[in-house]
DNA sequence: TTCAGTGTATGAACCGTTTCATCGATGAGG
DNA sequence: CCTCATCGATGAAACGGTTCATACACTGAA
């Protein structure tokens, strides 16, 4: 084994007595190659290739100030919500040349709390998070110390924070009216906790079109608090949503992933989708068409809504500003029976 | 409008200052408070809150070496696959607290070596890559500066780096057994490029199991290599599949995702699967036994992957270790017919 | 010959921490 | 009363870059 493992790490003085010059024109032939004579750019350049020399990025921020990173956190990067917004942000990132550092904080407040600490202390330019918690005053914290914080897939409770998100409501709405129209007048909501804005804002949604369609949302509504949100979850939920007094003859999901749990607790129990019950998804992931009942979802612009998040982030100007995109309902068999 | 944005965010040195103590006792205080007096390490926290201190990462590693991040770079946080190798690295990186910057390289070799440089320079304790390139030289020159470097999903060409991976041939194989023992004699292969070995691998499994099965691979193995290894990718694929003289009657699909879109492309040319083609995917993720046709898929142990590399990575001695989990293959509708 | 101007290179200050040798005060033991 | 640990706090030296005022060497013009 030929393999050496170095005692240090070269730098930029290592670099600079073997190329016989000062550090100061080392890194200005690493910053502002022009400024340097070419014959003294290549010796130094030979001396770093010769060194396998990488500049320390923490001297460099310490001194310099900036950076080119941006942090963002979501609920779980398991979720191809959240991996088609992180897609979005990445995209409009590499466009300005700036890089993302992805976590996803599995809806604890604490894993957030720890993740935005890393962040901060490593001097990002700025977060988007999509908040596990409904109180946002720890990201109003981090925006007074002068980070730029952008909330995904939630509107501001306070107008502090700029903003990018989806009418959660109006999908939500839009699912139940859905549902009502063909005659539903029972339905379940497989649903997180409230904690989660996105969460509250959609039963707020669904109670809001169930009244104005004239049904009393105490009985027409039955909300399931699920503990993930993922397919395990909506299995569980499912299982309670069968064992209800009165059962729903509808079960609305807080996502996909839940509504997949759903129809697979549905069919081991033998009950035809959408006669015995129908169920509605939220998302319109990829899969959502393909599966054995394609399934009736709401879309939401997901690699737009990470898209514009950054773009708001990298934005010179530092006004506040909230976006919001309207989604859209598809229709599909898991409400509407075989076409 | 009351925020103020501060001038300049607080350092040590105004903590010292406001508490009226020495900078090294603010740093103690911050990192080893049994050694201060209680009275101290009291007003000295309480100037920390008044003046809303965050320390600065940077600096404190520029001093102190060390920092408790890993880096890993997949081909594509939006695929199922690699986001479930995440949280299995991130699983095991949290119960050594520490934590994770994900990045994807999206299969082009100068996004992940703008990634590498960048973990690089902010000096991460080590790296998982999923290599876009069959070449790793690059990564080995890492390591010989002293970085922790695990190669994920795919087992080192050298004996240099420590890596995890799945046996693409005992999966590719499996999967083209079941195809021969279901009669089929022509099978397509929508592949990615060769220079991800997991690509070659699996094709490389195929032709040994095709040949071992008394099949002549160059007839047998119809190789279609597609540009992105998504949904996408796959429907363009099996168009190309579908316009082929001596049309085969199975395609294997390199992942899932372009198994949902080579399903999706049977169904909008009227084929019927798997009577008029069988489909096989690989991957075998959360929705594949719940699509319309069930799809037969080769199984790995994702989390198992990504929480043996973050294992291996965190691992204080430093021999190089090479773990080769098996595969296994899932059989659905998707080449057996109703069952 | 002198001088202003230009293009390069220099070296020290600085960024915000950690670390460590040192020092003063305090209390116990002889 | 003196010594010697012990404890807490101190202050300065790193860490590895960037930045900037300054020096130096030429060139061309007056």
């Amino acid at each position: 084994m030929t393999t050496t493992v170095p005692r240090r790490r070269a730098s930029i003085s290592d670099v600079a007595r073997l190329a016989g010059v000062s550090v100061g024109t080392v890194s200005n032939v690493l910053n502002r190659p022009d400024r340097v004579s070419p014959t003294t750019r290549e010796r130094v350049q030979a001396a770093i290739g010769e060194l396998d020399f990488v500049p320390n990025g923490s001297a460099r921020q310490l001194r310099a100030g900036t950076i080119t990173t941006a942090g963002a956190i979501v609920l779980d990067v398991a979720n191809p919500f959240f991996t088609d917004v992180a897609r979005g942000i990445e995209d409009r990132l590499e466009e300005a040349d700036h890089t993302l550092m992805l976590a996803s904080s599995d809806e604890e407040p604490e894993r957030e709390a720890r993740y935005l600490r890393l962040f901060e202390e490593h001097g990002v330019q700025g977060l988007m998070v999509v908040p596990a918690t409904s109180d946002v005053e720890h990201l109003e914290a981090i925006r007074a110390r002068g980070l730029r914080v952008v909330l995904l897939d939630r509107p501001s409770p306070s107008d502090t924070l700029s903003s990018v998100a989806v009418d959660d409501r109006a999908g939500a709405g839009a699912a139940a009216q859905h549902l009502v129209g063909l005659g539903h007048e029972r339905i379940a909501f497989l649903n997180g906790p409230h904690t989660i804005r996105q969460c509250a804002d959609r039963a707020e949604g669904m109670a809001a079109a169930l009244a104005s369609a004239g049904l009393d949302p105490e009985h027409a509504l039955v909300e399931v608090t699920i503990d993930s949100l993922n397919a395990e979850g909506g299995q569980r939920g499912t299982e309670r949503v069968l064992d209800l007094a009165d059962r729903p003859t509808a079960v609305m999901c807080v996502n996909d992933l839940t509504a997949l749990g759903a129809l697979r607790t549905l069919r081991a129990a033998g009950i035809p989708v959408p006669s015995g019950m129908a169920v509605v998804g939220y998302d319109d992931v990829t899969f959502a068409g393909e599966l054995a009942t394609p399934l009736t979802s709401v879309r939401q612009p997901t690699h737009l809504l990470g898209y514009r998040a950054a773009d708001l982030l990298l934005d010179e100007d530092e006004t506040v500003v909230h976006v919001t995109f309207q989604p859209e309902l598809v229709v599909r068999e898991s409400t509407t029976g075989t076409s």
